[in-house]
DNA sequence: TATTGTTGACAACGCGCATTGTCAATTACA
DNA sequence: TGTAATTGACAATGCGCGTTGTCAACAATA
């Protein structure tokens, strides 16, 4: 019982590979039909066209695929936005619109599996929870480098504030159906983030190469 | 099988109540040490020492006892946050300080309780849901009134933004144990919260009385 | 004290689903 | 073409828990 043949043109690795992509492919939309909790693993075998003995082989439960795919679903939305800071031009003001445009624009774009990674992803398990919560960090990161012009480091509970305006806007968004233009989503975002701008010129002005001297006992991430 | 008569001092009328009482009180403990998720029903009447028949005398299953408690920690809390806005004398910052303030100690009061219906509440069922966002439409309301110093229309997507925020810092902030000063905490929490008085200045300078006549199309509440 | 409402301990059933196992049909290769 | 790897359909098992039911022990009233 070794596995070791071709198999309709394919090694055993390739084989393995493709129904692995063909099972993830296939949550993807069953998450998005039925919602994660909704989404038995027979249902996403049968999506696939493919028995539980495949999602096994690839997976070590149901978790561990949605892992899988929230991780590189959140990789492409910040390589997105990063991508879309940079092209802008212009002022700060220019900078983090276009960072909060491409991800609203983002979302609008794939309405079921918006619903499924900003609503659900939170609390599918710890470690999706650790997973959106440092591609927020990231996120704002980027839009406080947008306002301020240059790397920032950020008082962790301002972040934090930021980032959770920027995902409940889009929370409601998402749950009114995407009743509102982009542009209504993104000015609120845009005004809630402004604060950066200024937040960073009060206590940091100078503060990007030495440490600021008045900093906090201890840093726990999150 | 009528259930008429007094029992160890009670009407069955008293009965009940006392037992719903007892098994409310043992569920908030419960949900406190393991999570709603791992609070099965036999573990709050365990804890409380009444089998599962007084469970359902009083409760359909565990998410309508969940939504009963929850239902009440908010009243409470919006209750608390108001009258420490009203309290506050001064300036808009101070009244919004007050409330910001009024808001996170209370969470601080109650470390077990705050995990479970700030960063478990929200998904219980889509009931705890609207709950909690209409609480936090009402919560954020203060804020904007005590900035503006009226009652006020405010954008949707600009309310449901702060209350994101707000609510954002304190979950990082439960989570990190409560590792950084309320001061901290409120501070930037009123920092974001600050847009509030800018914004309604620019938009609605004298909306309080007559409906602005540029409001959007619909308003989808969430 | 006898009768009946009341309570507590606990068994029993059902349901959904994850996970593993069986077996015949299909495909590659010697 | 025959043998062994590979696959698909599907049964079988196990587990947790919600929910309902049983029955003996206890308390109140006539």
């Amino acid at each position: 019982m070794a596995t070791t043949r071709t198999y309709l043109g394919a090694s055993p690795e390739e084989r393995r590979l493709a129904r692995r992509e063909t099972l993830i492919k296939a949550a993807c939309d069953v998450y998005a039909l039925r919602g994660y909790r909704g989404a038995t693993v027979k249902a996403i075998c049968d999506e696939a066209g493919l028995t539980e003995r495949y999602f096994y082989e690839s997976f070590a439960n149901n978790e561990a695929l949605f892992l899988a795919l929230f991780q590189s679903v959140c990789e492409k939305m910040l390589n997105a936005v990063r991508a879309a800071g940079t092209a802008a031009a212009g002022t700060p003001e220019k900078k983090a619109r276009a960072i909060l445009t491409a991800y609203y624009r983002g979302l609008q774009a794939q309405p079921p599996q918006a619903r499924v990674f900003v609503i659900e992803a939170s609390d599918v398990s710890p470690a999706v929870h650790a997973i959106a919560g440092a591609t927020f960090e990231r996120f704002t990161d980027l839009l406080a480098e947008a306002w301020h012009g240059a790397p920032m480091r950020l008082d962790p509970m301002l972040r934090a504030g930021i980032a959770g305006a920027v995902v409940q806007i889009a929370r409601d968004w998402i749950e009114s159906g995407f009743a509102r233009p982009v542009k209504a989503v993104v000015d609120a975002a845009l005004r809630i983030s402004s604060v950066l701008g200024a937040a960073l010129d009060e206590t940091n002005s100078a503060a990007n190469k030495t440490k600021p001297v008045m900093t906090r006992k201890s840093e726990p991430s999150r």
